[in-house]
This record gives C-alpha cells, sequence and structure tokens, in this order.
DNA sequence: CTGAAAGCGCTAACAT
DNA sequence: ATGTTAGCGCTTTCAG
C-alpha cells in the first residue's frame, strides 16, 4: 500500500480511503490512485484489513456434513450472495452429533467471522451461550425453535411429520410405517408424523408406528435394506415416509425387486425433493424446502449486520411444500 | 493473550508458545498457563497470528459449482484433513468459464490462504502468472496437464474417453454415441472417445460422432431430452456415453419410457460413480475417480508446504476405474 | 479533502 | 527457559 501510495504521490491514508470508501474521494484522485494500484499490481491484505477495522469478511458456516446433498442449494446461495457483497465461506463439518461442535466453533470464532451460519439450531448450552456472549451474529436454520440464539429461518420438521400424515391418509393409507434416519430434526418429523397418525386414526399409539432407523447421513442402500426390514417384520404396511428421498430412492428400488406396486400397494413419501426424486419411476413424492432462500437471507442478514444496521425480522418460518408426484 | 499472561504470570511471549510450540516450554509452565487460558475464557485471534507470522493457516478451495456432486467427496476431504492439521477452509465457486476467475481468485489470495486448492487445471494465462508470482502452493487437481503450476493431482481425461471406448467395443457396439456437458475436461473425454473409436474401426472419422451437447451443470432432465434428440437423428445407435451420471441416469429413464432395452438395444456408460448409480435400474456402468484421495492429497501437501517442508512427487496421476455394471 | 499518529493482537528475532 | 522489542499491513481517529 506504501508502494501505491508513493507511485500515486500519496498517503497510504488515500489509498486506503479509495479501496474503502471511494465517495469520499474526488474522482480525479481516485482513478489517480487506481490507476498507480493497476501499476504495481497491488493486492490488499484483507488478513491485515480485518484485524485494523475488526471486520475480516468472512463468514462461517457448519454443516453435519459437506456429502449430504441437503444442505448443498444453502450452501451455493450462501457463497453466492456473499461474495456478490466482498465476503468469504469459511466452511466447516459438524457431524451428525454434539462432541466436537464447541471445539470446531471456537476454531471458527477464532478467525474473527463477521458472523456465523448454522444449517441447524444449536443444542448443546454451553456452545449457545459461547456463541450468544461473542457477540458475532448467528443464523440458525433449517429448523425452528423459540429460543434462537440470534437470527433463525427455518420450518417445523413436526409440521413437515403431521403434513406427510395427512396425505397417508389421503391416498387412504391404512398401515403407514417409517424409514428415517437418526439424527433428531428426522425424529421430530417422525413425532410429528405419528402424533397425527395417531389424531387421524390411523394408528393407535405413535409407539405403535412401524418404523426402521438408520445412521444418518443414510445412503440408498439403507433404504432398501430398512424396507426389507420393515416388511418382514409388518407384510401388511402400505405407506411409508422416508426421512430422506435417497432413502426413499432405496425403498423404490426395494418394492420393485419385490413387484410391490408403488404406489397402489405402497405409498411413498421422501423429504428434500432432490434433484432427482422428479425422475425416478414412479416420480417420488417428497417435500421441498426453499434451500436457496435460506442461504441468501442468512447471507443477507450478516452482511446487513456487519454494515451495522439493525436486523427487525430475526425469526422467519419459511415452511415447506409438498409435491405430489406418482409414488403416493 | 495480555490477560492470560498476567493471571499466570508470565510474558505474553510465553502465553504464545504454550499456544504454538508447547514443546519448547516446560511442562509445569504449560499447564499453568493453559489453566490461565481457560479462566480467562481466552479465545487467540488467528487473524492477527496469521497477520504477525505470515501463516494463516486458511485455504482456498475453488470449485466450479457447488452443488455439482461431482466433487463432493474431494471437498469433504479437503475439510477434515485440514480440519485435522488445525486448518480451515474458504471456499470459492467460480463457475465454469474463467471470466470472473481472476477476480475470485484475487479475493482468496488477498486473504492470504496458506494454499490455493483448484478443482481443474488452470487454463488462463494470466491466472496461471499471477498464481505462480504470489508463490502461495497451488495444487491443480481432477486433470493432469504438461505444465502445472506447481502441484498436480488428477487423472486423464482423454484416457477415460478410450477406455470407455474400448468397453463399447468390447460390448459389441457398433454406433455408438456421446452425450456430453460442455465443460472443458467433458470435451476431452470426448476426444478421446471419439478418437479411439476411430482407431477401433467403430467409427469412420472423429467429427462423425452423433453427440448431443448440453449446458453444464447438466441436471438429469438434459439427460433425458438428449438422449431424445441423438435417437430423432440417429435412431440407429446402440451405445451412449455420457459426461456425467447425472445425464446417464436421464438416458437411462428415456431409454426405458421409449421401451429401449439398456444395455441390449442400448448400452450406457456414465461419469464419476454417483451414490445412486449402483442403485439405478438396470445399474449403471460408469468411471470411478478417488475423489476423497484427491482431497486427502491436496491438503497434505498444503499443510506440509506450509510447514516449510519440500514435497518432491508435485504430479500424481491416480487414474481412474471402469465400474461395470448392468448398463454396459 | 488529505495526512500523521497510534494501534488492532499477535509472533519473529534477539537478548538474557 | 523466558522476556523485550519491533513490526506484520492495514484502518481509525483526529488534526489540519
Amino acid at each position: 500500500m506504501a508502494d501505491v501510495a508513493r507511485v500515486a504521490g500519496v498517503s497510504a491514508q488515500t489509498v486506503s480511503r479509495v479501496l474503502n470508501s471511494p465517495a469520499t474521494v474526488p474522482e480525479a484522485t481516485v482513478s489517480h490512485v487506481r490507476a498507480a494500484i493497476e501499476q504495481v499490481g497491488y493486492v490488499p491484505n484483507r488478513l491485515a484489513g480485518g484485524l485494523a477495522s475488526g471486520r475480516s469478511r468472512l463468514v462461517a458456516a457448519l454443516v453435519p456434513a459437506i456429502a449430504s446433498p441437503v444442505f448443498l442449494e444453502t450452501l451455493e446461495a450462501l457463497t453466492q450472495t456473499l461474495a456478490a457483497h466482498g465476503y468469504q465461506l469459511m466452511l466447516g463439518e459438524s457431524g451428525y452429533d454434539d462432541a466436537d461442535e464447541i471445539e470446531l466453533l471456537e476454531n471458527l470464532i477464532s478467525r474473527g467471522p463477521d458472523g456465523i451460519v448454522l444449517t441447524r439450531v444449536l443444542a448443546s448450552e454451553p456452545a449457545r451461550q459461547r456463541l450468544a456472549r461473542c457477540g458475532i451474529p448467528v443464523v440458525e436454520s433449517w429448523d425452528l425453535t423459540a429460543t434462537p440464539v440470534d437470527m433463525l429461518i427455518g420450518f417445523s420438521h413436526e409440521a413437515v411429520g403431521a403434513r406427510v400424515a395427512q396425505a397417508m391418509r389421503d391416498r387412504g393409507v391404512r398401515r403407514p410405517a417409517l424409514i428415517t434416519g437418526n439424527d433428531p430434526r428426522a425424529q421430530r418429523r417422525r413425532q410429528g408424523y405419528a402424533e397425527e397418525l395417531v389424531r387421524l386414526g390411523r394408528l393407535p399409539s405413535t409407539s405403535l408406528l412401524p418404523a426402521a432407523v438408520v445412521d444418518a447421513p443414510a445412503p440408498m442402500g439403507s433404504g432398501r435394506r430398512a424396507l426389507a426390514d420393515l416388511l418382514r417384520q409388518h407384510p401388511d404396511i402400505d405407506g411409508v415416509f422416508c426421512s430422506t428421498d435417497l432413502l426413499a430412492l432405496g425403498a423404490l428400488i426395494e418394492a420393485r425387486e419385490r413387484g410391490i406396486a408403488v404406489p397402489e400397494q405402497l405409498a411413498v413419501v421422501g423429504f428434500g425433493d432432490h434433484p432427482i426424486a422428479a425422475d425416478t419411476s414412479p416420480s417420488l413424492t417428497t417435500v421441498r424446502i426453499d434451500g436457496r432462500r435460506i442461504g441468501t437471507q442468512a447471507a443477507e442478514w450478516i452482511v446487513q449486520r456487519a454494515a451495522g444496521q439493525r436486523v427487525d425480522d430475526r425469526v422467519q418460518d419459511i415452511g415447506f411444500e409438498l409435491i405430489t408426484r406418482a409414488s403416493a
């Protein structure tokens, strides 16, 4: 920066201003300094800038599993929106259990991010307090809670489960079942599903729901095996809600192998509206979440906060959409 | 840090040493300082640390499209391996054309990363020079080139194409065709495929290969439409190489809709070994790349370099594997 | 509108 | 084995 200043015949301060608030510098000076920047081949050191200003223009995102397709849209929208504002994304992988979460969070915080985006609600109390205390804007997402750390954008997993239960009822399903990953949010969808089924008289009690639980993140093969297990114990089931589209796809394949007609003999509903869900055969009825909207909103909230503005509606329930296709 | 030093009754320097090179400090002091860190609730500011030491412990990764499943394994392995060494990943999305690439690179470089991982070979000469000049370790990947900027781990796309051509020949395919995305590397697979087909006498000339080109990143629907287009113009094709598994999946679906038997009437080969490739029906013959290995190696190279060590084998051809399943 | 001074929180290099 | 000194490259604050 000193070099640029020398070449342009101004002080380093003016160079900094040209870079960060060109509106406060006469246009002639701006273009003059810009030329010097070009000539010198100057690239600012934002590490230093961040240290001096307290704004790193770095945002941390924490996802349970990078390879999981569910959060991809959110990540993409987040990256793109942040990039448009000159921010950069740091990516952390937390896994599905809370154990290493705090450590990872400390690690990210130590980088001085201007915001932290979580693709979940923060469950562990120490982690919540840690985040609340350090004053960094936090966006929890892909879920709802009555006690957000800061900002929140998501939907009710219980409501998703209940809505799928209604769809099963509408289809005339008499013996509904469930295939689910063992992550907490899938369990909440299960709960909403089971309770609504009881309410609708399709199930005597939530504890009697035929269910196969598999480890998250679950590959498609788990769905095949899970349906096989279910059918062994409950040969008469005629509807199954799967906690991800991949599991549902596995169920579709297993059903075909066994000559079980979908949806006539077995209705199948997935979750996530995976890109291939529209083109499976039969096409998959599933629940769509607007992941891009979550990413875009999170980015905008954080940029806004970093700019010193207040954010008013800090909680957004974006709901979900049941996409009815051929499988149910 | 000054607070910790005061509480522990040592200098800030000693605190720094406990954090960064505990081996050089007596154990009693280490535990004493650690206790003070705990008590104060101290979280280091790595922005400042990076500025002072010239090592940010940040690594930048550039992918063409975050939502593309191809690089997911690489990203995941990269993140995990880096995290194990106390490094953090910054993610950038470059798109498939070179236009914004330089700008994005400058943006990432300005963050002072200890390394840059590209999931491609850098084509544009200005970008190459830019990177070569700034002295940051660079890993190009998912491709090979005679002139890497620095380190390189990948495979030959031409060889992939040629290998698939041989597989088509082995299956007795007489009228091979192609469905491909328009990104440069898919084009190189196309070239290897076409040239080998000519060599094997299955094609009079490379320019006569029936081919459908779609925009990358291509959704599955593109594969369906592409096969439909191909069949309209060349009803007699009996084998098709698709540049991604998603395109291949679309082709499988379109074939089934039309009552074309796969592989008997039409052999289908994909690329990428997508998680669902093993469970489509018929299961998909495809080319598998060890994406995790690329990510792990890239991370290790960069960590090694950042530690001041030399890297000897800076180019690795990891090859590929043709996974023969039912579709060809 | 521009510049000078001070310091962000840390580490390298040297001194003890 | 530990402390002291001097920055890393930038921005903030205040003075002109």
